[in-house]
DNA sequence: ATATGGATGCAA
DNA sequence: TGCATCCATATT
């Protein structure tokens, strides 16, 4: 029996679709160990239209990879410090990218420890994957990882169904940005011990 | 509240 | 080439 993987067809969609039917979804990473967790938080980044997008002034160098196929991870360095993870969606020649803000903990919390520079035992799991730059840390992403295909088998990240979809999901405005602030374009798992905040 | 620290994109 | 900006975190 094959596992269910996330096909291309998930992510060929409307990006705010996409960012709120990821939410308990499965982030699966292979590379040094097994490592996953369940989304619980995401952000929706849109294309022309949307001034806080790194696609917002069109196809530069760094947000071209939006522009193109789906299920294609993007990954980018912020001030300078820390790794955020983004999934490519929309068909190809349309941008867009939902960023993976949080997640519950699931397989491989002493590998995220130890990546976090965490204590054995002294830790609480939204200590681990609270935000996209922990969330990254802990799943050894960096822009190594950008460009690599969610549903190519062998590329060591992909995304399984949930298993059991959130009972209730709340869009609220994306945080971080000085552009479109008012947006409601980020998604979380009502009730989640591991959201951003 | 504040230090951190590098790539990106645009103006010059 | 220079420089303001940036989808954050850990520590004080």
């Amino acid at each position: 029996m094959v596992k269910p993987v996330l096909d291309e067809s998930f992510f060929a969609r409307e990006t705010c679709r996409v960012a709120r039917d990821l939410l308990g979804c499965v982030l699966e990473v292979e590379e040094g160990g097994r490592v996953s967790g369940r989304i619980v938080e995401t952000e929706a980044y849109l294309g022309e239209q949307d001034p806080a997008s790194h696609a917002g002034r069109g196809s530069t160098p760094r947000s071209a990879i939006m522009f193109g196929p789906p299920a294609v991870v993007y990954v980018y360095l912020i001030y300078g410090i820390h790794h955020c993870l983004n999934f490519v969606t929309e068909p190809e020649g349309c941008a867009g990218a939902v960023l993976i803000r949080a997640m519950e903990p699931v397989i491989g919390k002493e590998i995220m420890a130890l990546r976090r520079n965490l204590e054995i035992g002294g830790y609480r799991d939204r200590d681990l994957t609270s935000g996209p730059g922990k969330l990254c840390q802990a799943l050894g992403i960096d822009r190594v990882w950008n460009g690599r295909s969610l549903v190519e088998v062998g590329s060591g990240i992909r995304v399984l169904p949930a298993q059991t979809p959130p009972t209730k999901v709340v869009a609220v405005p994306r945080v971080g940005i000085r552009q479109a602030v008012d947006l409601p374009y980020r998604f979380q798992v009502v009730g989640s011990e591991c959201l951003t905040d």
